[in-house]
RNA sequence: CGGGGCGUGGCGCAGUCCGGUUAGCGCGCUUGCUUUGGGAGCAAGAGGUCGUAGGUUCGAAUCCUAUCGCCCCGACCA
């Protein structure tokens, strides 16, 4: 731990990346290409994540289901976009108890398919909808070139699937669960995103629309960081979604999904992270605050321990994850790198001094050195403590907020776009062409992120590619 | 699937061009003593089929052939 330090982000960012999820202990590699171990901390991490979107869920009406993991081959092909979508990803099992299959199972890249044909039993009339279901758990996906959380083999979700009576009403579904994982970035994880609708390009196979909440890295490329999908009747129709309605005429139901997947977790830590390590939001972090108690011998380790036990007692009782840190052996140096590595918010540091004083020092994680170290009396310090972590909270937020807008560039021209995406988001006119888009891409690898739907303009402008009449605003840039 | 790089104790590397017998170094690990308010010091230890298979040779980590795997850059994607 002493050496092979983390490359600063400024060097490579990459490696920065890659090398702070292994020594903060989130996750691992497997033997299998492009699959990941995903250890306790940074499970502890994602069980936070799932609380706080759960709680969501259930407070929009939703339960939860679990659907099986294989899926047979032919769902896939009964909706056209969707099997041309995932074919080149798809994991076929073709072997079951050492007989060859009579028809291929595939393991699941997303569930759609399986769920329409359970709903398609499940609802025959107006008085079955809406059905409002999400599911817990992985997909995979066979990807070609991996990342840990960003992009694996398999990796860990929430699948949100429903089925509604009009469109209408599976469209406010659609925005609605946009805006639930909207509220989860910024109030939990302290991501500022942009909510959005996806290009016909961008969108998921088999989707009458998709949205998007985009992140923007520290490197200001962009992350998708969760997805709702607006269905129509598409999946209706591939796998027989009817029900009587009010007038009594058979109807194809209006479905809708939404999906948000460990990748967050990578969105928190390239948002948040600098060059001691992770920085983890307080709301989701697995240890909101560590004590370290500080002491040379016997007779002062008695009296650090007999106030840092209290001190860890008095916040525990108060909600806050607390841990003790009395491995023995370790210098106090060693520690303090050691939690900044692994980004926990708050740093409780006691030792005979503060005994002396009745006070204890508090070091900021977001704050680097001496300037985020303030000494603090004994008492109330758990309102001091959860004070803290909720100023930590907004501070995370609003750098994060600052440094994206300060990155999202308004071009005057296609060759200014060209640079600006070097570097940045442009936030641009495009008049809805295909082309205008593809040009862009081959031009600058920047693709269409999304077209946001809060913060456009008034009235039209004129597309930055062609010049044609455009009716609004794009955001442009390079993406993971 | 194209282009580039790399496989040597747990991790990171040197040694390979120009073969020579005990394969080194740093970190980590184990034990002991001293340490401990920003990554401790000393001492003694444990740990390696040099990716794999074949070949050349008195002798191969080193040369030849084949093969497998990984990483990076491109084409596809949450």
């Amino acid at each position: 731990m002493a050496e092979d330090k983390l490359p600063t982000r400024a060097e490579d960012f990459s490696e920065w990346y890659n090398k702070l999820v292994l020594k903060a202990d989130m996750a691992d590699y497997s033997p299998v290409r492009g699959c990941m171990v995903v250890k306790p901390y940074g499970w502890t991490l994602w069980e936070n994540m799932q609380a706080g979107l759960d709680r969501r869920f259930k407070e929009t009406g939703h339960v939860n289901a679990a659907f099986p993991t294989l899926i047979p081959m032919s769902f896939f092909e009964k909706e056209k976009e969707h099997v041309e979508g995932f074919a080149p990803e798809l994991a076929v099992v073709t072997h079951g108890g050492g007989e060859e299959l009579e028809e291929p199972l595939v393991v699941r890249p997303t569930s759609e398919t399986i769920i329409g044909y359970m709903y398609s039993k499940w609802i025959k009339s107006w008085r079955d909808l809406p059905v409002l279901i999400n599911q817990w758990g992985s997909v995979l996906r066979w990807e070609l070139r991996t990342k840990l959380f960003l992009r694996t083999a398999e990796f860990y979700w929430q699948e949100g699937h429903t089925a509604h009576a009009s469109a209408e009403e599976a469209q406010e579904e659609t925005y609605r669960m946009l805006d639930v994982y909207t509220d989860f970035a910024i109030n939990d994880c302290a991501i500022p995103v942009i909510k959005g609708v996806k290009t016909e390009t961008e969108k998921f196979a088999g989707a009458v629309m998709s949205t998007t909440i985009e992140a923007m890295m520290q490197d200001k490329k962009a992350l998708q960081s969760g997805t709702s999908h607006y269905f129509g009747q598409n999946f209706a129709k591939a796998f027989d979604i009817q029900f009587l309605n009010r007038e009594n005429t058979l109807e194809y139901a209006y479905t809708t999904s939404w999906g948000l997947s460990t990748r967050m977790i990578g969105a928190i830590i390239m948002t948040h992270g600098d060059d001691q390590g992770l920085i983890l939001p307080p709301k989701v972090a697995p240890i909101q605050a560590i004590v370290v108690p500080i002491y040379k011998t016997d007779e002062e380790k008695s009296k650090v321990m007999e106030v840092a036990d209290k001190v860890f007692s008095e916040l525990k009782a108060a909600g806050i994850r607390i841990k003790m840190d009395d491995r023995e052996g370790l210098t106090p140096g060693f520690k303090y790198n050691d939690w900044e590595m692994r980004g926990v918010p708050v740093r409780i540091e006691i030792g005979p001094k503060d005994v002396e004083k009745g006070s204890v020092a508090l070091a900021r994680r977001d704050v680097a050195g001496r300037e985020g170290k303030s000494f603090v009396s004994q008492t109330a310090l758990a309102s001091t403590v959860s004070g803290l972590l909720s100023e930590i909270h907004d501070s995370l937020l609003k750098r994060a907020t600052e440094f994206r807008d300060a990155n999202i560039h308004d071009p005057k021209s296609y060759n200014d776009l060209k640079k600006v995406v070097a570097d940045g988001w442009a936030f641009s006119y495009w008049c809805g062409n295909k082309a205008c888009e593809a040009k862009i891409k081959e031009d600058t690898k920047a693709t269409a992120r999304c077209i946001p739907l809060e913060g456009q303009p008034e009235g039209k402008g004129k597309c930055i590619v062609c010049g044609n009449e455009a009716e609004k605003k794009a955001l442009f840039g390079r993406a993971y």
